[in-house]
DNA sequence: AGATTTGTGTCGAGTTCTCGACAGTCTGCC
DNA sequence: GGCAGACTGTCGAGAACTCGACACAAATCT
Protein backbone atom coordinates (compact mmCIF):
# COMPACT_ATOMS: atom_id res chain seq x y z
CA UNK A 1 0.00 0.00 0.00
CA UNK A 2 1.32 3.39 -0.78
CA UNK A 3 0.32 6.66 -0.40
CA UNK A 4 -2.62 7.84 -2.83
CA UNK A 5 -1.44 11.21 -3.78
CA UNK A 6 2.15 10.13 -4.35
CA UNK A 7 1.27 7.60 -6.15
CA UNK A 8 -0.94 9.62 -8.23
CA UNK A 9 1.75 11.60 -9.65
CA UNK A 10 3.40 11.02 -12.97
CA UNK A 11 7.05 9.92 -13.11
CA UNK A 12 8.68 13.51 -14.07
CA UNK A 13 6.83 15.26 -10.77
CA UNK A 14 7.45 12.35 -8.34
CA UNK A 15 11.37 12.71 -9.31
CA UNK A 16 11.25 16.13 -8.03
CA UNK A 17 10.31 14.78 -4.43
CA UNK A 18 11.28 11.11 -4.31
CA UNK A 19 15.06 11.53 -3.74
CA UNK A 20 14.10 13.50 -0.83
CA UNK A 21 11.47 11.45 0.37
CA UNK A 22 12.31 9.15 3.79
CA UNK A 23 10.57 6.27 5.05
CA UNK A 24 9.43 5.76 8.60
CA UNK A 25 7.32 3.95 11.21
CA UNK A 26 5.08 5.66 13.09
CA UNK A 27 3.75 4.26 16.48
CA UNK A 28 0.50 4.59 17.76
CA UNK A 29 0.49 7.79 19.73
CA UNK A 30 3.16 9.60 18.65
CA UNK A 31 2.72 13.39 18.69
CA UNK A 32 3.88 14.89 15.32
CA UNK A 33 2.71 18.59 15.71
CA UNK A 34 1.07 20.90 18.68
CA UNK A 35 -0.59 24.18 17.81
CA UNK A 36 2.23 26.89 17.00
CA UNK A 37 4.69 24.00 16.00
CA UNK A 38 6.27 25.52 13.03
CA UNK A 39 5.45 22.88 10.04
CA UNK A 40 8.58 21.73 8.82
CA UNK A 41 8.11 18.12 8.05
CA UNK A 42 5.17 16.77 5.76
CA UNK A 43 3.97 13.21 6.20
CA UNK A 44 2.22 10.92 3.51
CA UNK A 45 0.69 8.04 5.28
CA UNK A 46 0.65 4.60 3.63
CA UNK A 47 -1.76 3.15 5.75
CA UNK A 48 -3.25 4.10 8.75
CA UNK A 49 -4.60 7.52 10.45
CA UNK A 50 -3.50 10.46 11.71
CA UNK A 51 -5.69 12.95 13.86
CA UNK A 52 -6.25 16.47 14.08
CA UNK A 53 -7.17 17.62 17.55
CA UNK A 54 -8.14 21.24 18.80
CA UNK A 55 -6.73 21.91 21.97
CA UNK A 56 -8.96 23.48 25.03
CA UNK A 57 -8.63 25.58 26.91
CA UNK A 58 -8.94 23.72 29.99
CA UNK A 59 -6.20 20.70 28.62
CA UNK A 60 -9.23 18.79 26.84
CA UNK A 61 -8.70 17.61 23.63
CA UNK A 62 -10.80 16.83 20.16
CA UNK A 63 -10.55 15.34 16.82
CA UNK A 64 -11.45 17.98 14.44
CA UNK A 65 -10.16 15.98 10.70
CA UNK A 66 -8.32 13.03 10.13
CA UNK A 67 -5.33 12.49 7.72
CA UNK A 68 -4.90 8.73 5.51
CA UNK A 69 -3.34 7.50 2.93
CA UNK A 70 -5.66 9.24 0.76
CA UNK A 71 -3.52 12.82 1.76
CA UNK A 72 -0.78 13.99 3.79
CA UNK A 73 -0.31 16.18 7.24
CA UNK A 74 1.22 19.34 6.80
CA UNK A 75 0.62 20.07 3.30
CA UNK A 76 -0.57 23.72 2.95
CA UNK A 77 3.20 24.00 4.39
CA UNK A 78 4.43 23.65 1.04
CA UNK A 79 2.47 26.77 -0.17
CA UNK A 80 4.34 29.21 2.41
CA UNK A 81 5.47 28.16 5.68
CA UNK A 82 3.44 28.29 8.85
CA UNK A 83 2.35 26.76 11.82
CA UNK A 84 0.34 24.26 13.44
CA UNK A 85 -2.95 25.01 14.19
CA UNK A 86 -4.01 21.68 15.90
CA UNK A 87 -2.30 19.01 17.37
CA UNK A 88 -1.29 16.05 14.95
CA UNK A 89 -1.21 12.33 16.65
CA UNK A 90 -0.74 8.99 15.00
CA UNK A 91 -3.79 6.84 15.42
CA UNK A 92 -3.45 3.70 14.15
CA UNK A 93 0.38 2.60 13.58
CA UNK A 94 1.51 4.10 10.50
CA UNK A 95 4.07 3.60 7.77
CA UNK A 96 5.03 7.26 6.11
CA UNK A 97 7.12 8.88 3.73
CA UNK A 98 8.33 12.46 4.74
CA UNK A 99 9.64 15.01 3.05
CA UNK A 100 11.21 18.46 4.29
CA UNK A 101 8.26 21.36 4.11
CA UNK A 102 10.95 23.40 2.45
CA UNK A 103 11.90 20.81 0.13
CA UNK A 104 8.25 20.34 -0.71
CA UNK A 105 7.72 23.66 -1.47
CA UNK A 106 10.71 23.73 -3.85
CA UNK A 107 8.83 20.93 -5.74
CA UNK A 108 5.80 22.81 -5.70
CA UNK A 109 7.24 25.74 -7.44
CA UNK A 110 8.59 23.71 -9.87
CA UNK A 111 5.28 21.03 -10.39
CA UNK A 112 1.85 22.57 -11.56
CA UNK A 113 0.67 18.68 -11.09
CA UNK A 114 1.93 18.87 -7.69
CA UNK A 115 0.09 22.29 -6.76
CA UNK A 116 -2.68 21.09 -8.30
CA UNK A 117 -3.13 17.98 -5.97
CA UNK A 118 -2.01 20.69 -2.80
CA UNK A 119 -4.88 22.78 -3.68
CA UNK A 120 -7.50 20.20 -3.88
CA UNK A 121 -6.60 18.70 -0.98
CA UNK A 122 -6.90 21.76 1.09
CA UNK A 123 -10.47 21.55 -0.54
CA UNK A 124 -10.89 18.24 0.37
CA UNK A 125 -9.84 18.86 4.31
CA UNK A 126 -11.94 21.78 4.40
CA UNK A 127 -15.04 20.26 3.40
CA UNK A 128 -14.03 17.08 5.66
CA UNK A 129 -14.08 19.78 8.49
CA UNK A 130 -17.61 21.51 7.98
CA UNK A 131 -18.79 18.59 8.03
CA UNK A 132 -18.23 17.68 11.07
CA UNK A 133 -18.87 21.20 12.19
CA UNK A 134 -22.81 19.74 10.87
CA UNK A 135 -22.30 16.13 12.33
CA UNK A 136 -21.04 17.43 15.97
CA UNK A 137 -24.17 19.98 16.29
CA UNK A 138 -26.90 17.22 14.99
CA UNK A 139 -25.92 13.92 15.33
CA UNK A 140 -25.95 10.93 18.05
CA UNK A 141 -22.92 9.77 19.39
CA UNK A 142 -24.11 6.38 18.18
CA UNK A 143 -24.05 7.53 14.79
CA UNK A 144 -20.67 9.73 15.10
CA UNK A 145 -19.17 6.51 16.45
CA UNK A 146 -20.16 4.34 13.47
CA UNK A 147 -18.45 7.05 11.67
CA UNK A 148 -15.65 7.28 12.88
CA UNK A 149 -14.53 3.70 12.97
CA UNK A 150 -15.57 3.30 9.49
CA UNK A 151 -12.87 6.08 8.61
CA UNK A 152 -10.55 4.53 10.25
CA UNK A 153 -11.30 1.62 8.75
CA UNK A 154 -11.44 2.45 5.32
CA UNK A 155 -7.50 3.83 5.94
CA UNK A 156 -5.80 0.77 7.86
CA UNK A 157 -5.94 -3.32 6.21
CA UNK A 158 -7.67 -5.03 8.51
CA UNK A 159 -10.69 -5.65 10.68
CA UNK A 160 -8.78 -4.51 14.03
CA UNK A 161 -8.39 -0.86 15.27
CA UNK A 162 -6.39 -1.10 18.63
CA UNK A 163 -7.75 1.74 20.62
CA UNK A 164 -9.18 2.31 24.14
CA UNK A 165 -12.54 3.83 25.13
CA UNK A 166 -11.27 6.33 27.03
CA UNK A 167 -9.66 7.42 23.98
CA UNK A 168 -12.15 7.64 21.44
CA UNK A 169 -15.07 9.59 23.93
CA UNK A 170 -11.97 12.24 23.89
CA UNK A 171 -11.90 11.84 20.14
CA UNK A 172 -15.85 12.47 20.14
CA UNK A 173 -15.84 15.33 23.24
CA UNK A 174 -17.92 12.88 25.06
CA UNK A 175 -17.84 11.03 28.09
CA UNK A 176 -16.24 7.58 28.35
CA UNK A 177 -19.72 6.27 30.33
CA UNK A 178 -21.08 7.22 27.20
CA UNK A 179 -19.17 5.29 24.90
CA UNK A 180 -19.08 2.35 26.90
CA UNK A 181 -23.07 2.13 26.46
CA UNK A 182 -23.09 2.73 22.70
CA UNK A 183 -20.33 0.14 22.03
CA UNK A 184 -22.26 -2.27 24.10
CA UNK A 185 -25.34 -2.07 22.16
CA UNK A 186 -23.17 -2.27 19.01
CA UNK A 187 -21.88 -5.69 19.88
CA UNK A 188 -24.72 -6.37 20.90
CA UNK A 189 -25.96 -6.15 17.48
CA UNK A 190 -22.94 -7.58 16.33
CA UNK A 191 -21.80 -5.18 14.51
CA UNK A 192 -18.70 -5.06 16.49
CA UNK A 193 -16.59 -6.98 19.48
CA UNK A 194 -14.33 -5.24 21.80
CA UNK A 195 -11.85 -5.95 24.76
CA UNK A 196 -9.90 -4.02 26.37
CA UNK A 197 -8.23 -1.35 24.07
CA UNK A 198 -9.36 -3.49 20.95
CA UNK A 199 -12.57 -2.90 18.33
CA UNK A 200 -13.01 -5.75 15.64
CA UNK A 201 -15.29 -4.45 13.26
CA UNK A 202 -17.63 -7.36 12.36
CA UNK A 203 -20.32 -5.88 10.28
CA UNK A 204 -19.12 -3.20 8.41
CA UNK A 205 -23.02 -3.06 6.60
CA UNK A 206 -24.24 -2.95 10.17
CA UNK A 207 -22.02 0.22 11.22
CA UNK A 208 -22.50 2.07 7.97
CA UNK A 209 -26.43 1.24 8.17
CA UNK A 210 -26.27 3.32 11.84
CA UNK A 211 -23.84 6.10 10.89
CA UNK A 212 -25.17 9.54 9.51
CA UNK A 213 -24.98 10.72 5.67
CA UNK A 214 -21.55 12.14 6.85
CA UNK A 215 -19.51 9.36 6.22
CA UNK A 216 -20.51 8.99 2.91
CA UNK A 217 -20.41 12.63 2.09
CA UNK A 218 -16.55 13.34 3.20
CA UNK A 219 -15.67 9.97 1.82
CA UNK A 220 -17.20 11.30 -1.99
CA UNK A 221 -15.69 14.76 -1.25
CA UNK A 222 -12.59 12.87 -0.98
CA UNK A 223 -13.01 10.85 -4.11
CA UNK A 224 -14.27 13.60 -5.94
CA UNK A 225 -11.69 15.87 -5.35
CA UNK A 226 -8.38 13.50 -4.99
CA UNK A 227 -6.92 10.52 -6.57
CA UNK A 228 -8.62 6.96 -6.52
CA UNK A 229 -7.02 4.37 -4.74
CA UNK B 1 -15.68 51.12 6.02
CA UNK B 2 -13.42 49.08 3.69
CA UNK B 3 -13.14 45.35 2.97
CA UNK B 4 -9.67 44.17 5.20
CA UNK B 5 -8.11 42.28 2.54
CA UNK B 6 -8.49 45.13 -0.72
CA UNK B 7 -7.37 48.09 1.77
CA UNK B 8 -4.18 45.85 2.59
CA UNK B 9 -3.26 45.71 -1.00
CA UNK B 10 -0.54 47.36 -1.67
CA UNK B 11 -1.26 49.93 -4.48
CA UNK B 12 0.54 48.08 -7.69
CA UNK B 13 -1.42 44.91 -6.30
CA UNK B 14 -4.41 46.73 -6.10
CA UNK B 15 -4.17 47.72 -9.43
CA UNK B 16 -4.78 44.26 -10.92
CA UNK B 17 -7.95 44.33 -9.48
CA UNK B 18 -9.04 47.39 -8.54
CA UNK B 19 -10.57 48.13 -12.38
CA UNK B 20 -12.43 45.15 -12.37
CA UNK B 21 -14.12 45.39 -8.88
CA UNK B 22 -17.99 46.40 -8.86
CA UNK B 23 -19.47 47.48 -6.23
CA UNK B 24 -22.98 45.59 -4.99
CA UNK B 25 -25.48 46.02 -2.03
CA UNK B 26 -26.53 42.59 -0.87
CA UNK B 27 -30.24 42.06 0.39
CA UNK B 28 -30.21 40.09 3.83
CA UNK B 29 -31.13 36.06 2.66
CA UNK B 30 -29.80 36.31 -0.72
CA UNK B 31 -28.42 33.03 -2.00
CA UNK B 32 -24.79 33.38 -3.20
CA UNK B 33 -24.29 29.90 -3.69
CA UNK B 34 -25.64 26.33 -3.21
CA UNK B 35 -23.39 23.08 -3.23
CA UNK B 36 -21.79 22.09 -6.46
CA UNK B 37 -22.13 25.86 -8.12
CA UNK B 38 -19.01 26.76 -9.97
CA UNK B 39 -17.62 29.56 -8.18
CA UNK B 40 -17.65 32.13 -10.82
CA UNK B 41 -17.80 35.52 -8.48
CA UNK B 42 -15.78 36.26 -5.33
CA UNK B 43 -17.31 38.99 -2.80
CA UNK B 44 -15.95 40.78 -0.92
CA UNK B 45 -17.72 42.05 2.09
CA UNK B 46 -17.31 45.89 3.08
CA UNK B 47 -19.52 45.12 6.26
CA UNK B 48 -21.90 42.70 6.99
CA UNK B 49 -21.90 39.02 7.16
CA UNK B 50 -21.86 35.70 4.94
CA UNK B 51 -22.68 33.10 6.26
CA UNK B 52 -21.48 29.26 5.04
CA UNK B 53 -23.69 26.42 5.51
CA UNK B 54 -23.63 22.99 4.85
CA UNK B 55 -26.85 21.40 4.01
CA UNK B 56 -28.37 18.22 5.26
CA UNK B 57 -29.82 15.56 3.05
CA UNK B 58 -33.04 15.83 5.07
CA UNK B 59 -33.09 19.35 4.21
CA UNK B 60 -31.63 21.15 6.94
CA UNK B 61 -28.83 23.71 6.95
CA UNK B 62 -26.80 24.73 9.41
CA UNK B 63 -23.65 27.36 9.83
CA UNK B 64 -20.30 25.84 9.44
CA UNK B 65 -18.86 29.29 9.14
CA UNK B 66 -18.70 32.86 8.40
CA UNK B 67 -17.48 35.36 6.07
CA UNK B 68 -17.09 38.95 7.13
CA UNK B 69 -14.68 42.47 5.77
CA UNK B 70 -11.94 40.66 6.96
CA UNK B 71 -12.33 38.12 4.43
CA UNK B 72 -13.74 36.85 0.88
CA UNK B 73 -16.50 34.35 -0.34
CA UNK B 74 -14.96 32.41 -2.76
CA UNK B 75 -11.57 33.51 -2.53
CA UNK B 76 -10.15 29.59 -3.27
CA UNK B 77 -11.45 30.05 -6.61
CA UNK B 78 -9.13 32.51 -7.09
CA UNK B 79 -6.34 29.06 -7.09
CA UNK B 80 -7.95 27.42 -9.62
CA UNK B 81 -11.56 26.88 -10.29
CA UNK B 82 -13.73 25.24 -8.35
CA UNK B 83 -17.28 24.44 -7.17
CA UNK B 84 -18.71 25.42 -3.88
CA UNK B 85 -18.84 22.85 -1.15
CA UNK B 86 -21.80 24.52 0.81
CA UNK B 87 -24.58 27.28 0.94
CA UNK B 88 -23.81 31.00 1.15
CA UNK B 89 -26.02 33.12 2.07
CA UNK B 90 -26.47 37.31 2.78
CA UNK B 91 -26.58 36.80 6.70
CA UNK B 92 -26.75 40.93 7.46
CA UNK B 93 -27.72 43.69 4.63
CA UNK B 94 -24.07 44.14 3.28
CA UNK B 95 -21.99 46.53 1.03
CA UNK B 96 -19.39 43.95 -1.25
CA UNK B 97 -16.89 44.29 -3.73
CA UNK B 98 -17.00 41.27 -6.49
CA UNK B 99 -15.08 40.67 -8.91
CA UNK B 100 -15.03 37.57 -11.55
CA UNK B 101 -13.01 34.34 -10.77
CA UNK B 102 -10.97 34.29 -13.71
CA UNK B 103 -10.47 37.88 -13.34
CA UNK B 104 -9.24 37.39 -9.77
CA UNK B 105 -6.79 34.49 -10.62
CA UNK B 106 -5.12 36.37 -13.35
CA UNK B 107 -4.24 38.50 -10.67
CA UNK B 108 -3.34 35.88 -8.65
CA UNK B 109 -0.83 34.99 -10.67
CA UNK B 110 0.85 38.30 -11.56
CA UNK B 111 1.13 39.13 -7.60
CA UNK B 112 2.77 37.73 -4.91
CA UNK B 113 0.97 39.88 -2.01
CA UNK B 114 -2.29 38.56 -3.67
CA UNK B 115 -1.06 34.95 -3.54
CA UNK B 116 -0.22 35.60 0.48
CA UNK B 117 -3.71 36.87 1.39
CA UNK B 118 -5.20 34.31 -0.27
CA UNK B 119 -3.00 31.49 1.42
CA UNK B 120 -3.35 33.44 4.47
CA UNK B 121 -7.27 33.35 4.53
CA UNK B 122 -7.35 29.67 3.65
CA UNK B 123 -5.85 29.05 6.80
CA UNK B 124 -7.57 31.25 8.84
CA UNK B 125 -10.93 29.65 7.42
CA UNK B 126 -9.78 26.22 7.87
CA UNK B 127 -8.81 27.03 11.64
CA UNK B 128 -12.14 28.70 12.24
CA UNK B 129 -13.80 25.84 10.39
CA UNK B 130 -11.97 23.30 12.85
CA UNK B 131 -13.02 25.50 16.12
CA UNK B 132 -16.30 25.30 15.46
CA UNK B 133 -16.21 21.69 15.02
CA UNK B 134 -14.72 21.31 18.47
CA UNK B 135 -17.58 24.13 19.91
CA UNK B 136 -20.32 22.22 18.62
CA UNK B 137 -19.04 19.40 20.01
CA UNK B 138 -18.21 20.74 23.25
CA UNK B 139 -20.18 23.94 24.54
CA UNK B 140 -23.67 24.75 25.16
CA UNK B 141 -26.15 26.56 23.24
CA UNK B 142 -26.14 29.35 25.05
CA UNK B 143 -22.17 29.90 24.88
CA UNK B 144 -22.65 29.55 21.02
CA UNK B 145 -25.37 31.91 20.79
CA UNK B 146 -23.09 34.90 22.57
CA UNK B 147 -20.69 33.55 20.43
CA UNK B 148 -22.72 33.97 17.07
CA UNK B 149 -24.04 37.30 18.29
CA UNK B 150 -20.34 38.42 19.32
CA UNK B 151 -18.79 37.54 16.01
CA UNK B 152 -22.08 39.09 14.03
CA UNK B 153 -21.38 42.05 16.26
CA UNK B 154 -18.12 42.38 15.25
CA UNK B 155 -18.14 42.79 11.68
CA UNK B 156 -21.22 45.68 11.57
CA UNK B 157 -21.02 49.30 12.71
CA UNK B 158 -24.20 48.90 14.93
CA UNK B 159 -25.84 47.23 17.81
CA UNK B 160 -28.75 46.48 16.14
CA UNK B 161 -29.04 42.60 14.45
CA UNK B 162 -31.95 41.91 12.01
CA UNK B 163 -32.76 37.99 12.20
CA UNK B 164 -35.58 35.65 13.61
CA UNK B 165 -35.05 33.33 16.56
CA UNK B 166 -36.17 30.65 13.85
CA UNK B 167 -33.61 31.04 12.11
CA UNK B 168 -30.87 31.49 14.25
CA UNK B 169 -32.14 27.81 15.38
CA UNK B 170 -31.23 26.70 12.81
CA UNK B 171 -27.79 28.11 12.20
CA UNK B 172 -27.16 26.54 15.47
CA UNK B 173 -28.15 23.20 14.84
CA UNK B 174 -30.77 23.37 17.61
CA UNK B 175 -34.63 24.00 18.21
CA UNK B 176 -36.52 26.84 18.09
CA UNK B 177 -37.35 26.93 21.65
CA UNK B 178 -33.76 26.43 22.81
CA UNK B 179 -33.10 29.29 21.46
CA UNK B 180 -35.87 31.27 22.61
CA UNK B 181 -35.21 29.82 26.28
CA UNK B 182 -31.79 31.40 25.70
CA UNK B 183 -32.61 34.40 24.75
CA UNK B 184 -34.94 35.01 27.50
CA UNK B 185 -32.32 34.36 30.25
CA UNK B 186 -29.75 36.85 28.13
CA UNK B 187 -32.28 39.41 28.35
CA UNK B 188 -32.95 38.78 31.68
CA UNK B 189 -29.73 39.12 32.45
CA UNK B 190 -29.83 42.84 30.54
CA UNK B 191 -27.02 41.47 27.68
CA UNK B 192 -29.32 41.66 25.04
CA UNK B 193 -33.24 42.98 24.25
CA UNK B 194 -34.86 41.84 21.51
CA UNK B 195 -38.48 41.91 19.95
CA UNK B 196 -40.07 40.11 16.42
CA UNK B 197 -36.99 39.56 14.43
CA UNK B 198 -34.14 41.86 16.14
CA UNK B 199 -31.92 41.25 18.63
CA UNK B 200 -30.02 44.46 20.28
CA UNK B 201 -26.58 43.67 21.83
CA UNK B 202 -27.09 46.06 25.35
CA UNK B 203 -24.03 44.33 27.03
CA UNK B 204 -20.62 43.22 24.93
CA UNK B 205 -18.97 42.30 27.90
CA UNK B 206 -21.87 40.46 29.26
CA UNK B 207 -21.95 38.10 26.23
CA UNK B 208 -18.25 37.65 26.16
CA UNK B 209 -18.56 36.63 29.73
CA UNK B 210 -20.98 33.79 28.65
CA UNK B 211 -19.14 32.56 25.74
CA UNK B 212 -16.69 30.18 24.91
CA UNK B 213 -13.24 30.36 24.33
CA UNK B 214 -14.00 29.58 20.49
CA UNK B 215 -15.41 33.26 20.30
CA UNK B 216 -11.48 34.77 21.09
CA UNK B 217 -9.30 31.85 19.35
CA UNK B 218 -11.15 32.38 15.94
CA UNK B 219 -10.54 36.23 16.66
CA UNK B 220 -6.67 35.65 17.38
CA UNK B 221 -6.24 34.06 14.49
CA UNK B 222 -7.85 36.07 12.19
CA UNK B 223 -5.78 39.00 13.39
CA UNK B 224 -2.37 36.93 13.23
CA UNK B 225 -3.12 35.77 9.70
CA UNK B 226 -5.06 38.53 8.27
CA UNK B 227 -4.40 42.59 7.50
CA UNK B 228 -5.86 43.92 11.10
CA UNK B 229 -8.43 46.28 10.57
C1' DA C 1 3.44 -13.81 43.20
C1' DG C 2 1.98 -9.46 44.63
C1' DA C 3 1.36 -4.62 43.81
C1' DT C 4 0.22 -0.91 40.72
C1' DT C 5 -1.73 1.09 36.87
C1' DT C 6 -4.97 1.33 33.42
C1' DG C 7 -9.23 0.23 31.26
C1' DT C 8 -14.20 -1.29 31.59
C1' DG C 9 -19.13 -2.05 33.72
C1' DT C 10 -22.63 -0.07 36.04
C1' DC C 11 -25.54 2.86 38.70
C1' DG C 12 -28.23 6.97 39.59
C1' DA C 13 -29.22 11.73 39.98
C1' DG C 14 -29.34 15.72 37.37
C1' DT C 15 -29.15 18.76 33.24
C1' DT C 16 -29.71 19.97 28.64
C1' DC C 17 -31.99 19.67 24.77
C1' DT C 18 -35.65 17.53 21.67
C1' DC C 19 -40.09 17.30 19.79
C1' DG C 20 -44.82 18.15 19.26
C1' DA C 21 -48.54 21.07 20.33
C1' DC C 22 -51.04 25.19 20.69
C1' DA C 23 -52.08 29.95 21.89
C1' DG C 24 -50.94 34.57 21.31
C1' DT C 25 -48.90 38.54 18.76
C1' DC C 26 -46.98 41.25 15.27
C1' DT C 27 -46.66 42.64 10.26
C1' DG C 28 -47.84 43.32 5.82
C1' DC C 29 -51.21 42.86 2.35
C1' DC C 30 -55.66 43.26 0.22
C1' DG D 1 -60.32 46.98 8.90
C1' DG D 2 -59.67 42.39 8.49
C1' DC D 3 -57.14 38.47 6.91
C1' DA D 4 -53.13 35.57 6.24
C1' DG D 5 -48.70 34.47 7.28
C1' DA D 6 -44.80 34.64 10.06
C1' DC D 7 -42.74 34.93 14.58
C1' DT D 8 -42.68 34.21 19.66
C1' DG D 9 -44.12 32.22 24.44
C1' DT D 10 -45.01 28.38 26.91
C1' DC D 11 -45.89 23.75 28.39
C1' DG D 12 -44.75 18.95 29.19
C1' DA D 13 -43.12 14.38 28.28
C1' DG D 14 -39.17 12.08 27.07
C1' DA D 15 -34.54 11.14 25.16
C1' DA D 16 -29.65 11.92 25.26
C1' DC D 17 -25.91 12.88 27.57
C1' DT D 18 -23.24 14.51 31.83
C1' DC D 19 -20.87 13.80 35.97
C1' DG D 20 -19.32 11.58 39.98
C1' DA D 21 -18.71 7.31 42.25
C1' DC D 22 -17.18 2.78 42.92
C1' DA D 23 -16.29 -2.14 41.92
C1' DC D 24 -14.06 -5.17 39.03
C1' DA D 25 -10.80 -6.98 35.44
C1' DA D 26 -6.81 -7.02 32.64
C1' DA D 27 -2.11 -5.68 31.73
C1' DT D 28 2.36 -4.30 33.48
C1' DC D 29 6.04 -4.01 36.69
C1' DT D 30 9.21 -5.65 40.14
Amino acid sequence: MQNRLLAALPPADYGLVGPYLTHIDLERGRLLYDPGDPIDTVYFPHDGVISLMTLMENGGAIESATIGPEGALGLMAAVSPRASLSRAIVQTPCRAARISAVQLHEAWEKSPAIRKFIDRHTEALFGHAIQSVACNALHSVEARFCRWLLTCHDRISTNTVALTQEFLADMLGVQRTTVTAVARTLQERGYIRYRRGVVDIVDRAGLEAMTCECYGVVRRTYDRLLPGS
